[in-house]
DNA sequence: AGTAGCCGGTCAAAGGTCAG
DNA sequence: GCTGACCTTTGACCGGCTAC
């Protein structure tokens, strides 16, 4: 054991210094050095080439000598995790878990250490067994593999677009309270701003164009509410809409105002007392994306694995809090229940005749003729297989009751036969951008498959044919 | 433990850095500086090793253990020096700072002993930080928290009650396909376990019964779904009910078996290929129930430290796996959403007269008259602090939808009155246990507000009044 | 054939323990 | 409370195997 010093003893200047590394940078290597997967869990989770880290022990941030039991690290952390599984030690924090591994102090904490070797990737499978080393298959690269700095990017870029494109003021005093109408032309702004930020995801353009569309279908009212959520963090009792319109808890129609309370109440409230930061909003957003268990998945898989990787970067993102994590995932059931009232609220009014929704709105939120605008409906991501091969009963009682709910299940389950007809269409419509969002430069996706067309977006969502678009929906009414 | 000090010590600058820490052992310092004639570039560790040869402490002659921080030195003087150093002592010579240091006469003067340690080529800096203790963990369980044995127990002891208690043989071969009455025969007895086991998380015992009955309400679909997707974890393509009957996938009516599939893709399926264990399953359904989000709750701060509590265990169950502890809380939304679906179907079923639905799955699954059967659902947990209070619009176009979905949002932020007259109703009658579960046995619960009273509960379920505890759902009806 | 990467093992020298 | 005989843990270094 080398006390301190090695051989060249200039370490001693690096040491004060290290001496308060600042935590989050640490967390941001081991962040970066993600593992190679996760067993059966999800296939292969690529492992990131570590830029910045290079040769740090993603554990302690001592010196790396090289990748042990599959995370970079030290010796020491190399032997102290053979040891630990090995001995099958259950260590036990003295204090609240959230101990500080680093150089000086990685040894205060056998607990601490021990699950932060896992959290760095380390696995107990690689200790004591075979001397394979599966080590050939290190290399996902960039396919697929999720960063932080991504996510934050495809996060400021489309607000970005959203501040400088819209020829509406974001900065005047009095805001106007939306009416049903506000609300909708809003959702549509944000849905094509979904659009906008999934493209900036390599991931998502690596995907089967059937699975991006169910994708942006599939949880398309949650992206919507927690972006209001989040946009009405600094507010009281208000929701600020994208478009600069507000909606109150007091002043606005009834039908509006509920959700809004909702929102207020088990969203805003407990973002706020988390203090939520931007790094982890775009990990939430990216988590909620990619389900693998969207209906109609040709490939869960790959959407699982990168949900995956978002996971794990938003555990290594609030580490260091502890609790917070789960905190932060247990958000969202309650934020999938307001979506679907949000989405039952906005059937109501377009049933009331109160609200004119557009086909944007329709396809993605409503879910028109297919599973969208669920969360993990539908005859579940796998169920090509063939549990949905006998679909066509759908129409007993359904049709009397498709137009109850938009979460109908016999809605979830009818015929998939819409999804090959469909997401084509569905995606020449949303890719576009109308009028209302001038500015919008859309870039290319790296598929190639959609191609920005200048002259012909003007109006198109609301002329496009329903026809073949809206197959069985709008039979029911 | 190598030092890999070389011959060319350079300590000394070091030292006189090093002196700051205001540490009266600085005498020592330069009190080890002193022997040193004018070559202080001469390494210290090379002018000090004294006569006293390889196996004789240098400090006090006796028989040396190897090399302590430096210095050839028996036991005695290594940890003498580590205690003087880690705790910074400071000593004084009473007599003229000649004392002799030797076996015998050691301990007769700290402040020799300590400078012939420093003299003989102990270097503080050699000593390291504490560590964690090795032996006796000292469990510091605090009273009144979760623990996973808690919990194991309370699984174990719903466990126990099913398979003793049921008179159904539940290891025969054959299993007879459900019809809609026996799956509301399963859900009904499987409600009544869970209702056990709530009693005896202590925990729950202590809430406001008002919030007792909100959370028993609150999730327990996704309770059935969740026990019954563990149930069926060994096989294949057939969900196993409580009761030993099984829902086919093929072979079960078509309402039925939609939701069927939809378990065994979109939760087994996960469940299976991450091997949830008995500890993971019991900290699940304890995040499940403690829902701070449930609509009413009078003290939802309680509920959602419960909640963390069990979010925290399942994190400590499962870090061991990268990833796993997210993964398992990503089960909770489609959990959801399946639950809401099966709560339709049922739903559905009862108004094709398909299903008879008695009181209990009325109140506890469909929600009758409250906001139970729905996540996170309603007005908000705190809602009841004024957003509540406008809450009579319902009338509007509820009562025209309000059957359309168990879940209707109408319906969720219904006017509150029910929850001053309900829960007492409710709970008198999910406590005593019907006569279709002869052998279940009730523990008194801790706040003892609840009483077994052997002769009253027969068939009380059914034979409950329904006019006040159906004050809203049924008038729709 | 050589080298890089990763696993296993070793053991001096750290650490902690707990009667006395 | 300190001491020190006795035990555990740590980690730098090295040997060996596999893949490229």
């Amino acid at each position: 054991m080398r006390v301190h010093r090695t051989g060249l003893d200039l370490d001693t200047t690096d040491y004060s210094i290290n001496m308060d590394p600042s935590y989050t940078m640490l967390e941001f290597d081991s962040l970066r050095a993600l593992p190679e997967e996760a067993e059966s869990l999800v296939p292969v989770a690529a492992s990131s080439p570590p830029p910045s880290n290079g040769n740090l022990c993603s554990i302690c941030a001592d010196r790396a000598t090289g990748k042990h039991y599959g995370a970079a690290s030290c010796d020491g952390c190399k032997g102290f995790f053979r040891r630990s599984v090995r001995k099958n030690h259950a260590y036990q924090c003295r204090f609240s878990r959230q101990c500080v591994v680093d150089k000086d102090k990685r040894n205060h904490c056998r607990y601490c250490r021990l699950r932060k070797c896992f959290r760095a990737g380390m696995r107990k499978e690689a200790v004591q067994n075979e001397r394979d080393r599966i080590s050939c298959r290190r290399d996902g690269q960039g396919a697929g593999t999720l960063s932080i700095s991504m996510l934050l990017q495809a996060e400021a870029s489309t607000h970005q677009l959203q501040s400088s494109a819209l020829g509406i003021p974001c900065d005047t005093g009095m805001k106007k309270v939306a009416r049903v109408g506000d609300v909708c032309e809003s959702m549509k702004q944000q849905l094509l701003l979904l659009v906008e930020w999934a493209k900036r995801i390599p991931g998502f353009c690596e995907l089967p164009v059937d699975d991006r569309v169910a994708l942006l279908r599939a949880h398309s009212a949650e992206h919507l509410i927690l972006g209001a959520a989040r946009r009405s963090l600094p507010y009281n009792d208000i929701i600020l809409l994208g478009n600069d319109f507000i909606i109150s808890v007091n002043g606005s129609e009834m039908e509006v105002s509920k959700v809004a309370v909702r929102i207020l109440e088990e969203l805003v409230r407990p973002l706020r007392e988390l203090d939520v930061t931007d790094v982890e909003f775009a990990c939430l957003k990216a988590i909620i994306f990619f389900a693998p268990d969207c209906p109609g998945l040709q490939n869960p898989q790959a959407v699982r694995q990168i949900r995956f990787q978002a996971q794990v970067l938003l555990d290594e993102a609030s580490y260091e809090q502890r609790g917070r994590f789960g905190e932060l995932l247990l958000m969202l059931p309650p934020l999938q229940s307001v979506a679907w009232q949000m989405v039952e609220q906005l059937q109501l009014a377009r049933l009331l005749g109160e609200a004119s929704v557009d086909s944007l709105l329709q396809e993605m939120l409503l879910g028109e003729g297919a599973d969208g605008a669920r969360a993990g409906t539908g005859t579940g991501a796998e169920a090509a297989t063939g549990a949905v091969a006998k679909g066509p009963e759908t129409g007993s009682h359904t049709e009397v009751f498709s137009f109850m709910s938009p979460g109908d299940p016999a809605m979830a389950c009818g015929p998939l036969g819409a999804q090959g007809v469909l997401p084509n269409q569905f995606i020449s419509v949303i890719l576009p951008v109308p009028n209302s969002l001038p500015g919008l430069a859309l870039v290319p996706t790296q598929t190639g498959t959609e191609v920005y067309r200048p002259g012909e977006e003007a109006g198109m969502a609301q002329e496009m044919p329903n026809s073949m678009s809206l197959p069985h929906m709008h039979t029911c009414f």
